[in-house]
DNA sequence: CGATTTTTGAGACGCGAGTATCATATTGGT
DNA sequence: ACCAATATGATACTCGCGTCTCAAAAATCG
């Protein structure tokens, strides 16, 4: 078993023995409570888990904690992706294909995250941003996705490029399709990509227009 | 005064007398906090207005119809845009310019406003998505700039793109750039014009070129 | 098996949000 | 000036989240 001189501090997770079992116990719960629609507290996924409140809390200090992991989980899959092709606009679309129907089968999940960590940015006076859950991951996957660009673009462009796109790339999404626009995943999910994909199309385009003025003088 | 025969109610707002006017110092000084980067509880709007907590709650029944309240004075000069020229493309760009610096001036209000919309959706179980709060008036706006192309574009295609144009259009847009990639409001809004300008080119030109298609036919 | 360490459960506690009640102050009409 | 209606303030209360403590249960090891 690891060492552990404290009573009741964090623990490194020896993936094995009743700690990893409970944990693992109580991201599951969480998962599945999740997936239903609601965004348990911790005292509900200790009762849904058959374990004591005090017990969920030693896992999970917080609703945040247990959110975020389930998060990571969630997340798991998409994390995974990677191009197969040389063409920019053929590897955004596949990152979209791949990561949209995920993150609306977790829809409830994500949404708790992205709640949690605005009142976290509420909370610190809207000041020191720290980095937040997942949402890192994005840069990483879309600058791999884009990654065949980097040398026909300039770097500023790129880099608006990969902005631009992270903004139509997460939860936020189907938070404004679905909810105001009333349309279903699979709709949210094909106005994403096309507007993806035209905006590779825009950055190619000028980056070619530059050129060829270039060119001229 | 108004009539009123229950004791507790909610009242019509008489527009003058006291009622109006602790109202209207509450919802000025929730605004000043909010500025802060705070987003006060009802409570502590009351102690900082200088009122009782009973007082307050009794304007105000929670947080949310606090924030409601600020929002819709935030949004006042967004709501009043109106475009001066025929070219989409510039008057969607007119749109941004007015309404981004607004949105960053009172990001907290609207990050406020976005997280407990949020709650709310948790709360309902995920079900019933009723009308929130400001969200609705994006579909106005962007279809108002975009009326010009009414013509040139297909049903399907104008909603594509107003859908799209939704995403970036909004708190999320500084929630994204601002905090995970470190820009500023400035390079924000920049990145954001640029993919609103793209779109509704990339729209156009798919319009132009399936009228063509159709012309050869 | 027996002793030590770790994990668990039960309950008490503090804190902040929101509600309810009652007494006091203020306003408006006559 | 007086009375009734209404606005306000102080306080107590519920409720859910998170913390803390201590004793019982369970796992580990000699």
């Amino acid at each position: 078993m690891n060492v552990s001189s404290q009573s009741t501090g964090p623990r490194p997770k020896p993936a094995t023995g009743p700690r990893a079992r409970t944990r693992k116990l109580m991201v599951t719960t969480a998962s599945r409570l999740m997936q239903a629609g609601l965004t348990p507290s911790v005292s509900e996924v200790a009762e849904a888990a058959e374990v004591s409140r005090a017990t969920a809390y030693r896992y999970f200090p917080n609703q945040t904690a247990l959110v975020h992991a389930v998060v990571e989980e969630a997340l798991g899959p998409i994390l995974k992706w990677k191009g197969r092709t040389q063409d920019a606009e053929q590897r955004i679309a596949d990152l979209f294909d791949k990561a949209l129907p995920r993150i609306a089968e977790f829809e409830a999940t994500f949404k708790a995250a992205l709640r949690l960590s605005l009142e976290q940015w509420a909370q610190e006076g809207a000041a020191a941003t720290q980095p937040r859950f997942t949402r890192g991951h994005r840069i990483d996957l879309l600058t791999d996705a884009l990654a065949p660009l980097r040398g026909r673009l300039t770097d500023a462009a790129f880099d608006r490029l990969a902005q631009a796109l992270s903004l139509i790339f997460g939860v936020e999404l189907f938070t404004v399709l679905k909810d105001i626009w009333n349309l279903d995943d699979t709709q949210s999910a094909g106005v994403a990509k096309w507007a993806a994909c035209a905006l590779v199309r825009a950055a190619m385009a000028e980056a070619d227009n530059r050129e060829t003025a270039e060119a001229r003088t």
